[in-house]
DNA sequence: ACCCCTCCGTTCAAAATTCGAACTCAGGTT
DNA sequence: AACCTGAGTTCGAATTTTGAACGGAGGGGT
């Protein structure tokens, strides 16, 4: 499978890698939610090719995840802000962040805090059923086909 | 930035990203989630280069995210299967169906349902604050540097 | 014995992607 | 005039990924 065939899979993981799940696409992400908006922030943050921070930029605004709106007129420069849709990738940077800080955050503790603005506590994500609030992990969930899915041959054994 | 230096990044979405952020890793473990153990299946569903099977898995029992053991002799046959650290994983996918679902479903729905067998319904994961409960969005959240932070040049303007 | 099949890889040339460094352009500063 | 900044673009070289063939250890059928 070629990458750009990803977004024409039945699958909401593939449509969604198709535009996140690019090496340095979500390291812009992240740098999206710490409050980075410019060009050359991004630029110099991640220390990758200027090529690459132009075309990532470009898929992201092409999607819809970054807005690219003018902050200044002579000369016109412009940053990029994430729209309602990129917000919503909040919990996938979260997620994330949370693997990272249980799994790889030295002895010291993790090298960022997150605090929770309603309680004003630190505090990590917790993932829970939207329908009983109960927390959820891999073994309590059982996937079928939904309506969307298309005729497809059986998981292999 | 090379793709290796990540992992000795002072940030855990990088150090992490290390790991699981390449093109194909995530695919691979939204197949192990959905029960896929071996290697032609992955391959085969995927429909990538062998090859890049290899190394991807390789490096995921590397890092301890997955375990090869044998389930047959004669020939000796492996399979794949999440360890522990593997399965804390699942946030970050159901996150990501998540966004998937919300913004590329067609009209018929998600491709997929997923049942909470708790409370036995079809649910989409939400994301609370670990202290209060309450759902967290990408407003209620301030970071700060924390005990593994480096010494770091402050956040461009 | 012989041939074909499965599972799990490895090898290697060709194609695609990424890197690094220089270049552009529009305007601002000293 | 000389230099600086922000935001890219260009392009050859280095690195990855692809596709397709090959290998090997055993199983099954005839």
């Amino acid at each position: 499978m070629k990458w750009d065939e990803l977004a024409r899979e039945p699958c909401s993981v593939a449509r969604s890698l198709a535009v996140i799940g690019d090496r340095w696409t979500l390291m812009i992400l992240r740098d999206v939610f710490l409050g980075v908006r410019r060009f050359e922030t991004f630029q110099a943050r991640l220390g990758i090719s200027r090529s690459i921070v132009t075309e990532r930029l470009n898929l992201l605004v092409a999607e819809g995840v970054l807005e690219r709106r003018p902050y200044q007129d002579r000369p016109v420069r412009h940053e990029y802000r994430l729209t309602a849709k990129g917000l919503d990738l909040h919990p996938v940077i979260m997620a994330i962040v949370d693997w990272g800080d249980r799994h790889y955050a030295g002895a010291s503790g993790p090298p960022i805090l997150r605090r929770h603005k309603g309680c004003g506590c630190d505090f990590h994500a917790v993932q829970v059923c939207s329908e009983c609030g109960d927390p959820v992990t891999a073994r309590d969930v059982e996937a079928r086909p939904g309506p969307g899915a298309a005729a497809r041959a059986a998981l292999a054994p």
